[in-house]
DNA sequence: GAATAAATGTAGCCTCGGCTACGGATTATT
DNA sequence: AATAATCCGTAGCCGAGGCTACATTTATTC
């Protein structure tokens, strides 16, 4: 196949930190995702329920009541049954570095020219993979263009 | 929470297309990242094995092999028992077309300066949330720098 | 205050991607 | 040809994140 000639990527090697463990990666993932769902929707309407997460991801109550349910284990947020739910001082922490980290992504995509939509779709999934040395590269990248 | 203020992403809105059904998005993640890998090992070494995915996963042949049961339902891939792996027509181009998009990002990373490494791994996460039009933002930005 | 509506919880099912343990198939070695 | 080593399939477990259906709690409205 000439076609994969000259590979750039060389993913031959047994990479561990690449694809280390899928399901805890996943799993911080939604936690992150989560958090910084949590502190928007506060932000933005007073109050963090069930059904208002429900609709931001456009899942079912029982989905976001169950991983609710495991933050909750993790320390990251609080809740009651049938009350509303608040990040907890490491759930604070870690929306902030999250949305910070998110708003760079945007940011940057736009500054390549991408429009608004599809920077704000990328720019969803690309986040959890973003080491901090990239999101560095991002930011210099940003001040350059300023 | 002043900090976040001057929110650039707007996350309260009903995100299908971000947040799509996160179950069926990671399937194809992974189907795509098995159709790379299978094309991979096979250019370097002739044929592709289970154990060889599997090493190459860090997981265990029973994660693979199922895995590969299902490609092969999706006519990505053929095998037999105790038999290589192949890909289908349909598999090679999906390979064809995962393997340029993953490069494109590693370029695109070592261009904004990233180190190799960060960039090798950055980039197995990043490649499967570049849309086409972000993926084209990449490759102008390149010719610029070129 | 009772009836209704809306929000949340619970039970139980699914798929996906992890795993160990075990057994059968194929290949290599002696 | 027999033995050993390697590879692979199968059974069965787990957790995460989807779901529907139903029960309960809270809020609203009459």
């Amino acid at each position: 196949m000439a076609s994969y000639d000259g590979a750039m990527v060389d993913t031959s090697k047994n990479r561990s930190a690449a694809f280390s463990k899928t399901r805890d990666h996943h799993a911080q993932e939604t936690a992150e995702d989560y958090v910084e769902a949590v502190a928007d929707i506060i932000q933005q309407t007073g109050e963090c329920r069930v059904l208002g997460l429900a609709r931001h991801f456009d899942v079912s109550h029982v989905t976001v009541s169950r991983i609710v349910k495991r933050l909750q284990d993790e320390e990251l947020l609080t809740t009651e049954p049938y009350r509303p739910i608040t990040l907890t001082a490491q759930g604070l922490k870690l929306a902030k570095k999250v949305k910070e980290r998110h708003e760079t992504v945007y940011r940057f995509l736009l500054s390549l020219g991408v429009d608004r939509r599809t920077a704000e779709i990328d720019s969803e999934g690309i986040e959890h993979h973003v080491s901090p040395k990239t999101l560095a590269a991002m930011r210099r990248h940003l001040k350059k263009e300023r």
